[in-house]
DNA sequence: AGCGCGGGCGCG
DNA sequence: AAAGCGCGCCCGCGCT
């Protein structure tokens, strides 16, 4: 705990203030100088700039940026002049904000960010800089948050509309780069020593996913408004029914479809573990298919039409059209640092769970004149990892034949044992629960599991998980190892990625959760890697979208083949595994969906 | 009216 | 002995 009694807050409103921040900037210091941001809103295109803050563990500054916007850009000026490191939280999110309203190119190279530091330390804690500073620095730090929280709320302003010279405001404004400077100085060299790799990887992959957000992908604005035209007639149309036949007003409340189902005399035979009824998409197909009531089956065939309509509207297409910016682009917020085991996540929209076959919904998205998109994903990329950590002869040899030229794919071999027929098309319906089953058994599923993934009664799943197990059975010796090695360390099970990276278990689901952890993580170090590479190759400006094992790109129409083929070889990695890496694309021609 | 939570469903 | 994991968004529902 430190003391941040001594600190010293000022908001520039004057030409001296101005001139004591410069004094201050030039004074030699410990650490960093830190920097933060107070903006409208979150959106850098929709919402403004208000206020850039500076510090270090002494001084906090707080600089209006619509008044003292010169003062600002001078400081920039002064710090890149000087080569001066500097610390953000979560800089990715200020940088934005910076670049599209000050017009200031990150340092990327000269910059440390708390957040992934503590991302890395501890990955199950929040890591907003509020909850470290009052766990790391000091508990009586952000007690000045509720005064302001009060104070706005009293006031009813937003952040787009509290005045900068209310106290609260500007004050613990300024207080926040004096915070993560403090975080900086506890957490920064532990992180370099525990996880030194890996806290480089995520600093690298901060700014290649800067630059996405910035990019941004364009939207068909027409084409939606039509597509979500027809899924609401057809919800209304549905929901008029729904009403009139069954007195159902809402397909999701689960209490108004027991009440139908009751009153139609049918059975309810699927329950949660809680004990209520369950209208989930399995029940409801189960029903269609197989109720002997002919109004059962059609009231079960309507519930998943009008929900499947309402999601694509709901979560996806009206999303996009709110979240577009004035030229039609949509800025989605990459959080570099989302999951326990260091994967990413894309939210504002959720760019990463479009549906995968509806090809209405990947269609919104169209590139910019005289440029194709192109997708390239790692092949099989967890199981390989499962390949390599569990150095399974018989898993490495699937794969090396798999590799081989005129080689079957690695999941349509596995179908072919599970159904005893030489399946080599990719397309084969029966490849995509085949590859659950696989993942299920990988991360410890049981045959109950892995036949509902795979849509195959238990009876059949059984002998076929048995014969999986006796075809690799380094899978289960790497889960028991693992398991044990998480329980060993003590309160907190967890073992460490090669590039250091904590990996956490719930006690008591180590088995379970661990080796998913160590692959899914591990897969999400290497995917973050070849984003790097893409970079390095000269891509950059061409990068869209990260989907957990994909890239999406945007590239000039001419150059397409190209590019595809660098993009292949920058992820893959044929040397450091003991199974090869690989990783394949294609090119949409028209729109974000493959023809 | 706003919040938190579980259910449901989309992705890897 | 047996054990799927990780996310984000929308809805209904109970609570404040």
């Amino acid at each position: 705990m430190a003391d941040l009694s001594g600190v010293k807050l000022r908001l520039v409103e004057g030409v001296q203030d101005a001139m004591d921040l410069m004094t201050w900037l030039g004074e030699r210091r410990e650490g960093n100088i830190a920097i933060d941001t107070e903006s409208g809103g979150l959106n850098p295109h929709l919402d403004r700039l208000r206020m850039v803050q500076f510090g270090d563990m002494q001084y906090g500054w707080a600089v209006p940026w619509e008044r003292w916007g010169g003062v600002v850009l001078e400081v920039f000026q002064k710090l890149r002049q000087n080569r001066e490191r500097v610390t953000m939280h979560h800089g990715c999110f200020d940088w934005r904000f910076l670049q599209v309203h000050a017009g200031i190119t990150p340092p990327w190279s000269m910059y440390d960010d708390t957040m992934a530091m503590a991302a890395l330390h501890d990955p199950l804690r929040p890591k907003g800089l509020k909850h470290l500073a009052s766990r790391l620095v000091d508990k009586t730090a952000v007690a000045g948050q509720k005064a302001l929280d009060e104070g706005m709320a009293k006031n009813k302003w937003t952040w787009d509309t509290v005045p900068i010279d209310y106290p609260p405001y500007w004050v613990y404004s300024a207080l926040d780069p004096v915070l993560t400077a403090h975080v900086d100085h506890i957490l920064g060299d532990q992180v370099r020593a525990e996880a030194g790799r890996a806290y480089d990887l995520e600093l690298a992959t901060n700014r290649v996913c800067a630059d996405m957000m910035l990019a941004g992908l364009r939207i068909d604005k027409a084409y939606i408004h039509e597509a979500i035209q027809k899924f609401e007639a057809f919800s209304k149309e549905t929901r008029i029914w729904l009403k009139a036949t069954h007195a159902i007003t809402s397909p999701m409340s689960s209490g108004q479809l027991k009440r139908a189902w009751e009153a139609m005399g049918e059975d309810i035979l699927f329950f949660t573990d809680a004990g209520a009824a369950r209208f989930d998409k399995e029940a409801l197909t189960f029903y269609q298919n197989s109720s002997p009531n002919p109004r059962v089956q059609q009231l079960a065939r309507y519930l998943l039409a009008v929900r499947h309509a309402d999601k694509m509207k709901g979560s996806y297409l009206e999303n996009f059209l709110e979240l577009a910016d004035a030229d039609d682009l949509i800025h989605a917020s990459i959080n570099t640092l989302a999951a326990r085991t260091g994967r990413m996540s894309v939210t504002d929209p959720a760019l990463q769970t479009l549906p995968r076959d509806d090809k209405v919904i990947r269609g919104s998205f169209v590139p910019r004149p005289g440029f194709v998109f192109i997708s390239c994903d790692l092949d099989q990329v967890e199981a390989r990892m499962g390949a390599h950590f569990s150095e399974d002869e018989g898993m490495i040899a699937a794969f090396m034949e798999a590799d081989s030229p005129g080689g079957r794919d690695f999941f349509c071999g596995i179908a072919s044992i599970i159904y005893d027929e030489d399946i080599r098309d990719k397309k084969d319906p029966r490849r995509q629960p085949v590859k659950n089953t696989v993942y299920g058994s990988l991360y410890g599923g049981g045959a109950a599991t892995m036949a509902k993934a795979a849509g195959v009664p238990y009876e059949v799943m059984a002998p076929v998980k048995k014969r999986f197990d006796e075809m690799f059975p380094g899978l289960r010796t790497m889960s028991d190892r693992l398991t044990n090695e998480a329980k060993a360390q003590g309160d907190v099970p967890f073992i460490r990625t090669p590039l250091g990276r904590k990996l956490v278990a719930d006690k008591g689901r180590e088995y379970t959760q661990i080796t998913n952890a160590l692959i899914q993580g591990h897969a999400a170090e290497y995917f973050k890697g070849t984003l790097i590479n893409l970079s390095a190759a000269g891509l950059g400006e061409y990068m869209r979208l990260p989907i957990h094992d994909e890239c999406l790109l945007e590239v000039p129409i001419a150059e397409a083949k190209d590019i595809l083929h660098v993009v292949e070889e920058c992820m893959s990695d044929k040397t450091n595994y003991r199974v090869p890496i690989t990783a394949g694309g294609n090119i949409m021609e028209d729109r974000w969906r493959k023809m």
